[in-house]
Order: structure tokens, then C-alpha cells, then sequence
RNA sequence: GCCCAGAUAGCUCAGUUGGUAGAGCAGCGGAUUGAAAAUCCGCGUGUCGCUGGUUCAAUUCCGGCUCUGGGCA
């Protein structure tokens, strides 16, 4: 199929605090597009601080989509996300807008280039059932799917529920899904510009640790305690900077100790993100800033 | 000033009945296909505070010194 001249795409990748969505509200209006987020915590409404989304001044600069638009009770996922950016960019395409897609989160961009394997929803009880179990998960996998089990470590739980859990409620294993032909990786026909922007990681490891002294000073304490009940398990839950302060709140530790704590998270997340990088864009066009 | 206890990896510490040492955390590298800001894997040479002594051999035993805690004055 000829690359429709209509249709292009950009997209911007980084590591957190690099600058990716200052370079988007900028591109955005200069070209008249809509930034489309790419982020797996900033699509919490519950954590507008703590993931550090643009603030309601930057919204106003151009027209931004997906960023908050999920409650934080919700299982959200790399599925879903998927279905959510393919309406909005075929959106952005039927009013003649370009859509810019940014994010920190590399299993998406993945996702949007390639695919995902066309798994349905797998319903809550059989989610927590696994989630739940307190045996040996592993074993339970070299049973029910002993592909998978071989492939994974055996310590590497958060797969091998997903594994379990996609055998249990389908009756297929993971890769006879995965070895279909996916289809719905749809931006292989346009024009797409993809941009990873690159900062000197000591760079990036300052500006983070700052910004997240300003997240403090901006009530990212009163954000994470006025957070719904939930189980520890979920998603949102797991934003850096939120076990942390937490833990803080119930008197586990000072608010020193909090705030040391999550910028060290927070750059062991940078060295991942870089890592990513290296693995799985080395096309993508750096973008210094 | 005296007494006691420490002084070992960036940090917190373990250990060597004398044969030059190891955990956790941090850090670095890697993986990554619906929890991905998640999850998992790999990587440990450091004047064992300084200085004398004993010994074939001392980080380990003995002396002195320095520093840090605590106690007594």
C-alpha cells in the first residue's frame, strides 16, 4: 500500500525529565498538532504531580489527549493504551492533524509500530485468582504452558501470571497468540518521524532529582494521600515516588528519607529507559536537548 | 585527662581459630510483546585507619599513634 501523503505521525520518545514535552507543545504548534500521551502513569487522573504531566498552562499551549483520562482503579494496559491512541490518532487524521505521540514508556511505541497479539480482555476473577495464588507459579505454568514456563525465570512472576493468566481464560497459550499476524500495528504505511530525545544521563539524573524536590514542594504528599483504597498490586500504585512516600505517611520513615528514596528510583528508572533505548531505537533520530 | 567500644567496597556491616576478604544497599551492564515509572537477570581488588613488633606469612596476635562514638572526670 502507497504511504498516504495525508497521513504522518510523529513520534518522541526520552527518558523522564529529558525535555520530550517541551519539545511537543513547541512542535504542536508549529504544525498544528495534538500531542498524544504516550506515558503509563500520566494517564492516572489521580496523579496530575507525582507524574509530573503537563500542568493546566501547558494543556492550554496545544490540544493534548490521553493524559489523566484513566481512574486509578482501573486496570490499565498496554492494551488498552493501544486502543485509546489508535482513536485519537485516527481522530487527529480525520480533521487533517498531525498527531504527536510522547511518551517514557517503550512497550508502547513498541506496541503502536508492531502490534500486539489480538489476547482478549481477561476477565477480574480469573486476574486475581493468579495474582492471588500462593503456590508455586512457576510449576502451575510447566503445566499449562511449558513454552512459556522454559522461557521464563522462574523469579519473574509478573510474567508468569500473564502467561497463566492468558492460558487459563483463553484456552490458548501466550504464544500461539503472539504467533499470529497482528494487524493492528498501523503505522506502517504513513510517514512516520520518530525522535528520541538524548540528554547526558548525569544531566538527566539533576534535573530529576530537582524536579522532584519542586513535585514536594507542590503537595505530591497530599496528591499520594488523598489516593483511593486499593491493592497494593495496582498499576497506579507503582508510579515512583508513590511506595515511598507512603510508606512515609504511615511513619515508615522521614520525609528525608522518602524523597532519597524515590529519586533513587527514579534513576534506576532513567538507566532503564536508556537501556530500552539502546535496544530498540537505535534508528530513531536523537534529538539533543 | 582516664576507661570502654569501633575503625574492612561509595554506604551499612559480616568475616578471617594468622595463609591478603564477603553480604545487603547504591552504582554499572543486560532483558523486556496487555501491571512496563512494572518485572527479571548479570557484574564485588578494596593501601581490611596509620605505624612498629612477633611470624615463613598479619587485615587477623601484641605495642604505639590518629580518628569516631559512649562513659567517667
Amino acid at each position: 500500500m502507497p504511504k498516504s501523503p495525508l497521513k504522518s505521525a510523529v513520534l518522541i520518545a526520552g527518558p523522564t525529565a529529558s525535555g520530550k514535552s517541551a519539545l511537543a507543545i513547541g512542535m504542536a504548534r508549529d504544525r498544528g498538532g495534538v500531542i498524544i500521551n504516550a506515558d503509563s502513569m500520566q494517564v492516572y487522573r489521580e496523579l496530575r504531580i507525582i507524574s509530573a504531566r503537563p500542568s493546566a498552562e501547558e494543556e492550554e499551549q496545544a490540544p493534548h489527549r490521553m493524559y489523566g483520562h484513566v481512574a486509578g482503579a482501573e486496570d490499565y494496559s498496554a492494551g488498552r493504551w493501544l486502543a485509546d491512541a489508535k482513536l485519537e490518532i485516527e481522530a487527529c487524521w480525520a480533521i487533517g492533524r498531525v498527531p504527536i505521540i510522547v511518551g517514557g514508556t517503550g512497550l508502547y511505541f513498541l506496541a503502536l509500530q508492531g502490534g500486539l497479539a489480538d489476547v482478549p480482555p481477561i476477565p477480574v476473577d480469573v486476574r486475581e485468582k493468579w495474582r492471588a495464588f500462593r503456590g508455586d507459579l512457576h510449576g502451575k505454568l510447566q503445566l499449562l504452558d511449558p513454552l512459556a514456563a522454559a522461557k521464563l525465570n522462574p523469579a519473574d512472576q509478573q510474567r508468569i501470571i500473564r502467561a497463566l493468566e492468558v492460558v487459563d481464560a483463553t484456552g490458548r497459550t501466550l504464544a500461539e497468540w503472539q504467533g499470529q499476524s497482528r494487524a493492528n500495528g498501523f503505522l506502517n504505511e504513513i510517514n512516520v518521524e520518530r525522535l528520541f530525545v538524548d540528554v547526558p544521563r548525569e544531566e538527566l539524573y539533576v534535573r530529576a532529582e530537582r524536579r522532584f524536590d519542586v513535585m514536594m514542594e507542590r503537595g505530591a504528599l497530599n496528591e499520594v494521600a488523598a489516593l483511593p483504597g486499593l491493592p497494593p498490586s495496582q498499576p497506579i500504585l507503582k508510579a515512583i515516588g508513590i511506595p515511598e512516600l507512603m510508606s512515609h505517611l504511615r511513619g515508615q520513615n522521614t520525609r528525608e528519607e522518602a524523597v532519597a528514596l524515590a529519586k533513587t528510583a527514579t534513576r534506576q528508572y532513567i538507566k532503564r529507559q536508556l537501556t530500552w533505548w539502546r535496544g530498540h531505537m537505535q534508528d530513531w533520530v536523537r534529538y539533543e536537548s
